[in-house]
DNA sequence: AATTATTTTTAGGCAAAACTAAATATTTAT
DNA sequence: ATAAATATTTAGTTTTGCCTAAAAATAATT
């Protein structure tokens, strides 16, 4: 597989993820800032190497074989993250462009040995599940901030958006994986939210909530 | 830079260091597995990118720029095999491969992170020295032991040919990297040498003598 | 149901990096 | 010094992955 092969299995993936009756010419082309004709052209050859299904006009999706590799780009991906992270002190905001290119590295061996030298890790540095060897993925029931109750006691498993800023904002209010909070009111106009973080509160807006992941918090 | 453009400086820059009055066209082809008709086309455009000089029928010369470039693939392929001997356990013998296809990793901050973790080292796996981020070299006065004297102490500094056989080789007579060696005799017919090896004594070919780099031993 | 809007595909090109075959320089050897 | 051998370059193709513009299919709207 090509460098852009991979890219192109990895994003029908994700987006497989969201719309799992097919994925759009279009949207993948979204993704890939690329021209819906390219895509058109790169997916008659995947469907010809039977790593999707595809039709005219109908989308494409991934076989077993296609879901497989693209599995294995993002345990590849992951574990790298975590690497940056936990062994060269990156911060999470900086790690993924690097991951992008590392995921492409071919050697079976290599990430394996990886994943046993960062023992084994679940979930990256932003909270997403690490397929292991075999692409199984481990799920955990998670909800978004936004969906949450109030005065229950959460722990932010995880973040939707991990573009550079958002990631940058977290860091300045310390919300990190594992932190701790509790929503203390909410607005009916904007549904903005007052949370308990450690000692201190904090106003946040929808958006904000609209892109962390949390779960009940384990006594 | 493209990973094409960056295996082609780093080729010339390591012929180069062979035959420094110019790199040949062929010599080129040859180590790149590709025909001379690619080279030129190459280096005419690497020529216009001011990474080296090159006159028709002449062949290359790095420039300034074009060293420095070629330093610094030189030094992330040399740390990334530390790093894969060191913290993943490879081989010697099984890094090299993987390192051709890390070292195209386009992250400076990446190197120098990588660097630190790995407490900066001087050489790789095999005894080549690592560019520092500036580009320089540490230089070791070394000899072949096809070149050295009868009943004196060495050590094992490097080795010159890398491939799988000879590193396993190696490897099954327990000569690392360190490791302390004399000559006890060497035949006049075919400069084949029995050395001693820690305990025990070795019969060697001049091939084999001609592969391996030495100092003399420090007390 | 017909028209408009959107999405997707086809057709024809382009740039990078390789190739083959033929032409031209340079070296080597007689 | 000239001919033969070798090395290098040029010219013309190929493949991959992208593009634009136009055509065709699907979806949305009145």
């Amino acid at each position: 597989m090509t460098i852009s092969e991979e890219n192109y299995i990895k994003v029908i993936y994700h987006l497989s993820l969201v719309s799992p009756t097919g994925v759009n010419t279009n949207a993948i082309a979204g993704m890939l800032n690329t021209k819906a004709s390219s895509v058109t052209e790169m997916l008659k050859k995947l469907s010809d190497k039977n790593l999707l299904i595809y039709q005219k006009y109908q989308g494409a999706n991934l076989t077993d074989k296609g879901l497989l590799s693209a599995k294995m780009i993002v345990r590849k991906h992951r574990l790298w993250e975590v690497f940056l992270v936990e062994k060269l002190n990156f911060s999470w905001d900086e790690v993924h462009e690097i991951a992008e290119e590392l995921e492409h590295i071919k050697s079976e061996k290599l990430i394996n040995k990886l994943d046993e030298f960062l023992d084994f890790p679940a979930f990256d540095p932003h909270g997403d599940p690490i397929p292991d060897e075999n692409g199984a993925i481990k799920k955990v029931d998670k909800l978004l901030l936004s969906e949450a109750i109030l005065n229950i006691n959460y722990q932010c498993v995880g973040v939707k958006d991990t573009s550079v800023s958002f990631l940058q904002y977290l860091d300045k209010q310390k919300i990190s994986l594992g932190s701790k909070m509790k929503i203390i009111s909410k607005e009916d106009f904007d549904a903005s939210q007052t949370i308990q973080l450690g000692e201190k509160t904090l106003v946040i807006s929808n958006k904000i909530a609209e892109n962390i992941f949390i779960k009940i918090q384990a006594k």
